[in-house]
DNA sequence: GAGTATACTTACCTGCAAGTAAGCTAAGGA
DNA sequence: TCCTTAGCTTACTTGCAGGTAAGTATACTC
């Protein structure tokens, strides 16, 4: 029995990393269960294939990111500590060896995915979106930022700058997130 | 002979096809084959293994690029129409079924790539920054744009996002990529 | 103590990936 | 005419991917 959840629990923590490190098609059972010093069958007994495995994992990463983010986006407050969260944040995955997110592990071969994968990876980004929506309406408001056009669309445009920085971080190394974040400061008119 | 020549240039045009549309591990030497007609065989006759292939779709890849940019990227003359020209270019390139930039198909297992790759690759993106940086630079000395910040950190921020905009773009349509291209004009103070 | 469920391992399978070695064919030169 | 070279194909090989079926050990239940 509890040697049972740990078993389950540290397949889901491998993948999980490896997920992260690699994307979706870049580790396979046996990078799983080689450092654990299982058999591959053990990994199909948990995950009858590799897409339950999947599902898992945003499912993981779901409860991770809401916790790790949860002070920094939590409701109300100055607007600027908030985005420095989602700054900090992003920095801290790379820095602890994580330099893809979730949405870019899957979109390798998004096609490909059932539509259940989809919508849950959907749904994270729209939330992420809704919440730095929030952020940059609320600062416009408190006099924190200031920006051109829509708060929706801001909002999108930095994190799509961030999902790149995240892809040339991992090509140039993680300074690169470093000066970009400095460049939306700028165009935000944060002033430290 | 003539045969030859036009078999070799069918592998490259094809392995180039598939490159930018799902990556470096996205294909194998069947999809190439399959459609051609050939043998997987005939692929290693003219490229004896993968890399080999891979080099010389890196050096279409910048003659490409050099032709199909050679307007915009022109020196002098007014910024805005520059820039213009790399943002019509992006969305041609998504519309055409290519979603994938070089940088993003090489991103993948970077790590794993040769030196000799890496450096071509790296190339190429400093190319493009220097391109960008210039035209930002003239831009904003011809009162075209205003933006905070240097150059060569504002451009690379724009990349940032249009990469990041290309990813989004595979999962939510190439609409993204126009109300980003939006964004970095309002950015910019472009009034149309 | 017999039966059953859980959590595996052992021992397979199929399929595809990249890659290789040897043979075939047509063209071109000595 | 013979020989060579280019440009392939045929027929393999190795290795790893995901996946399965049957067996085993342990614990839990009645």
């Amino acid at each position: 029995m509890t040697e049972a959840i740990a078993t389950r629990d540290q397949i889901i923590s491998k993948a999980f990393e490896l997920m992260l490190q690699r994307g979706l098609n870049g580790f396979s059972y046996r990078d799983i269960s080689g450092p654990l010093g299982i058999k591959n069958a053990a990994i199909h007994y948990h995950f009858p294939n590799k897409m339950d495995l999947i599902r898992v994992l945003i499912e993981e990463n779901h409860q991770v990111l809401r916790k790790s983010t949860a002070e920094f986006m939590a409701y109300g407050g100055p607007a600027v500590p908030q985005l420095e969260g989602l700054f900090a944040f992003t920095l801290k995955q790379h820095k602890i060896g994580r330099p893809i997110c979730m949405v870019g592990a899957l979109s390798v071969d998004y096609d490909e995915l059932p539509d259940e994968i989809k919508r849950a990876n959907d749904q994270f980004m729209k939330d992420t979106n809704t919440w730095l929506t929030r952020v940059l309406q609320t600062g416009r408001e408190q006099n924190e930022f200031t920006f051109q056009g829509e708060p929706g669309i801001k909002a999108m445009s930095i994190l799509a700058t961030i999902q790149g920085g995240r892809q040339l971080a991992r090509i140039h190394g993680v300074s690169i997130l470093e000066t970009l974040f400095s460049q939306i400061r700028l165009d935000l008119g944060i002033t430290p």
